[in-house]
DNA sequence: ATGGGGCAATGCGGGTTCTGGTGGTCGAAG
DNA sequence: CTTCGACCACCAGAACCCGCATTGCCCCAT
């Protein structure tokens, strides 16, 4: 189905470049200048979810259309959460998706998600606020910076050295400031609220989750 | 309801597309090209009111005819604030909402918004006037500009460098200038009025408020 | 000349960040 | 089950940085 798709595009005059798994597509996005991906859901080696989610949480705002299977593991609320400016559900017809490119195209510059949130946590950088349910939190900046990264990168594993490397922007200072940040962290979103969502994973690092009840 | 409107407008002339939530107008009205748009408050998914508010927050000056629920929990002001150009309460005649489009269509372009407002604080760019409320107050050029720029952004977090950036237009001065001017604007809009609508969010930058009580 | 807007400079107060230390907890091996 | 080492949580103080008010000077307008 890519071959074809590409066949036409390129027919209607689009430069196409095609990635054949999850991996490699996530490599060309980083590297390329596109003005727009098509991103399949069900890829080989890493899921077109997860190449949209890391790829917004690199800070890349490449608009991305995303395609799902029918029988849909993920719907089209999930594909939009993960930072996707599009979502047409298989099958789909030819015509409409490029419509849909052609408008992304038109839009361009892609769009900047306006708040993230996991559970009934919610930060919104644009106004630089913070909330457990309805209850404003109050951060300072390097905790909302650290919130911030592990939003970005929420349920997965994120290791000190990653977060010393993403939220103080070096890579040889004591992973301490991490475990302490964290503690203050907790003693703002997690503990006044009976939570445990940011939860330490001993030996590699720590995890937001969503229903950290 | 929908459905009858788009008939009736088709068997008129119109070239009339439908999108069946909040949603899915947005991204319309994001891409497609149209003269006009009628939106209903009352949408699954993202509410008229929402959808408004952030193709007005986008720089899109699409003219916008808005339909309330006749119970109203938000009115006509409330829809007029938001941006909508025109407003019409539910039950409505079907030859009255024909005849405000035409005007709508008539009048084109779609309307800059003349005014400024973030909760009782208004700013007229073209008549440089602000006032809190029914009190007008006097701004030095440089305040204004400010302020201005404060009101575009409101709600945002916007950094000292920003700020100084498009207010200033230079991007090297001291930071200073920024604080001593921000400092200004709070004895002529807040201190006065007992309020606190111009935040300081240390280490990020200011924030303007509608609320700030 | 004079007043007011615009901007640089200084010092203070208070919050933020970080360090180092101590004690606790987990897991694996004996 | 116990022991041990590694890892992590927490605390408290010190250094630091940030934001603000104030002052004074320059420049332009009146």
């Amino acid at each position: 189905m890519a071959a074809a798709l590409k066949r036409g595009l390129q027919a209607e005059g689009f430069a196409v470049d095609l990635a054949h798994d999850g991996e490699d597509g996530l490599h060309c996005a980083r590297t390329g200048e596109y003005d727009v991906v098509v991103l399949d859901i069900m890829l080989p080696k890493l899921s077109g979810y997860n190449v949209c989610k890391r790829l917004r949480a690199e800070e890349n705002w490449v608009p991305i259309l995303m395609l799902s299977a029918k029988d849909g593991e993920y719907d089209m609320a999930d594909g939009l959460d993960l930072g996707a400016d599009d979502y047409l559900a298989k099958p789909f017809s030819y015509v409409v998706l490029v419509a849909r490119l052609r408008a992304l195209l038109r839009r361009g510059g892609g769009r900047r998600p306006a708040v993230l949130r996991s559970g009934d946590l919610s930060l919104d950088p644009a106004r630089r606020l913070v909330a457990r349910g309805e209850t404003a939190v109050e951060l300072t900046p390097r905790e909302f910076s650290l919130l911030e990264f592990l939003m970005r990168r929420h349920d997965e594993v994120v290791s000190k050295t990653e977060i010393l490397e993403h939220v103080w922007d070096t890579y040889d200072t004591d992973p301490n400031v991490v475990e302490v940040y964290v503690g203050y962290l907790r003693r703002k979103i997690d503990t006044p609220f009976g939570r445990n969502a940011l939860q330490t994973v001993r030996g590699a690092g720590y995890r937001l989750v969503s229903d950290g009840g």
